[in-house]
DNA sequence: CGGGGGGTTGATAATGCTCAATATCGGTGG
DNA sequence: CCACCGATATTGAGCATTATCAACCCCCCG
């Protein structure tokens, strides 16, 4: 499985599996091969290995060719805090545009294949290619559009909606929408909590509650959706903010 | 005082006072010209118009000359969540480039002069001038770290902290770091408390607190600052998450 | 003068946190 | 191979922060 995903996985654009996910779909052949060009293949990160470290000169954006990368700040206390989680085809880095300094630490959470994209150098090839200046610009605007959504789950939504809608993403990003079989999930329940803003033990409890409700199949990391409505209905239910009937007049 | 502001704030780019707060600042006087030709300078939102609706076509970004917006997107279940409070010289519309319609709605929350930006031709511009599409990148990195701030701020502090940090920040943005007169806060406690993810009540309470604490002087939306040391301190006391690192793997 | 939106305050309840104990798992060394 | 250890995960009990419900005030505006 995971020996077929890596076969399909060249170490050039043109032929690799992931090119519509993390690049714009008309791009011809000539952009293909400057874009290529520019792109750093490194050996793989191994499990809790550092892409880079807040505080870092921000030289380049990445992209996860395999495996699964945890991004997180510190608050001014020294707290983690996690930003987010990016699996095959995501794209992250985008924090350190800003002041020339990543804000962010990014960690791969398992053995993971990176291809970097040094910026100054895709700078210099979005002033030549409309479509790829267009396509950066689009993911910088997606990566905004997530945290916001991020914002409506951590203002609005009860622990366990955000635990389901949690499980509902991760599933459907790591299986591209077919969300049958069994997953791994990378990540530790500390990490899954702190990306929530939730404690430990009540993302336990709520994964447990899951499980004893039928709607996953559940044992250390590994989970297999077994109801995708109901875990749906988990996501929306929001207990933190009831539906209140209006009078009509 | 706000006239005075008003007198600078010239209707064209290269005489306005806010500059160098919402343009690259080296941008030689030919490319400041281009950049002000693609400039619209509608006529001022009333109180309560929107600039823009969730769902729209996505046109154009914008920065305010004058006012206060506040964006804003709808949870599944229709429920409000303030996505960001913007003041002169910010700039927002970002989150409608990804699928070229606008997530969020934003609105005037007093009378607001601002500027539109044709995206299409600000993406022209900068494929001509590398400056300017650096900085257009970096106005949207700063976003997406405003926003990994604000998760921060949701995923780890007790509503006091919230409250204090807003404040704080908004002071600060109000004042250009001048926190020393009274301000008066646009948006109702509604809007800050669902910005911060509290209820009003809350919110109210908390700042009633800081009242009596002779932190702050306020009267309805007046606010003046009397103990910047404090407001900091209440800002960073974090009742709610202990200092809990997570694990090095 | 009445109505409504916005704001404050109090009482009560509950969601989710803290503390604590126990279970599990993976590795490591005897 | 087994014992042991540290890291991770689960579960229980009690409590605190914060939401909810309710009452009230204030001010603006028609």
């Amino acid at each position: 499985m995971d020996s077929a995903i890596a076969l399909s996985l060249s170490t050039h654009c043109p032929q690799c599996a992931l090119k519509n996910r993390c690049l714009p779909q008309h791009l011809d052949a000539t952009a293909l091969l400057r874009f290529d060009a520019i792109v750093q293949r490194s050996r793989p990160l191994r499990q809790g290995a550092h892409c880079f470290n807040a505080g870092d000169p921000f030289r380049s954006i990445y992209v996860v060719r395999q495996g699964a990368i945890k991004t997180y700040s510190m608050t001014e206390e020294g707290e983690e805090q996690v930003t987010g989680f990016y699996l095959a085809g995501d794209c992250f880095g985008f924090d350190g545009i800003h002041i020339q300094r990543h804000t962010n630490s990014a960690k791969a959470l398992e053995r993971s294949h990176l291809c970097e994209i040094p910026f100054e150098q895709l700078e210099q090839l979005c002033s030549a290619i409309p479509h790829l200046q267009h396509y950066a610009f689009q993911l910088a605007s997606h990566q905004i559009v997530l945290e916001q959504k991020r914002m409506q789950l951590m203002g609005k939504r009860a622990a366990d909606a955000r635990v389901a809608y949690l499980l509902l993403d991760y599933i459907q990003r790591a299986t591209h929408g077919n969300p049958q079989g069994e997953i791994l999930l990378p990540m530790s329940r500390y990490d899954i909590a702190n990306y929530l803003g939730l404690s430990v033990e009540t993302v336990s409890r709520i994964l447990s509650r899951l499980l004893a409700q039928g709607i996953i199949d559940l044992q250390g990391r590994r989970v297999k959706l077994l109801s995708l409505a109901g875990l749906r209905a988990q996501a929306h239910m929001d207990t933190a903010a009831p539906v209140r009937l209006l009078f009509p007049g």
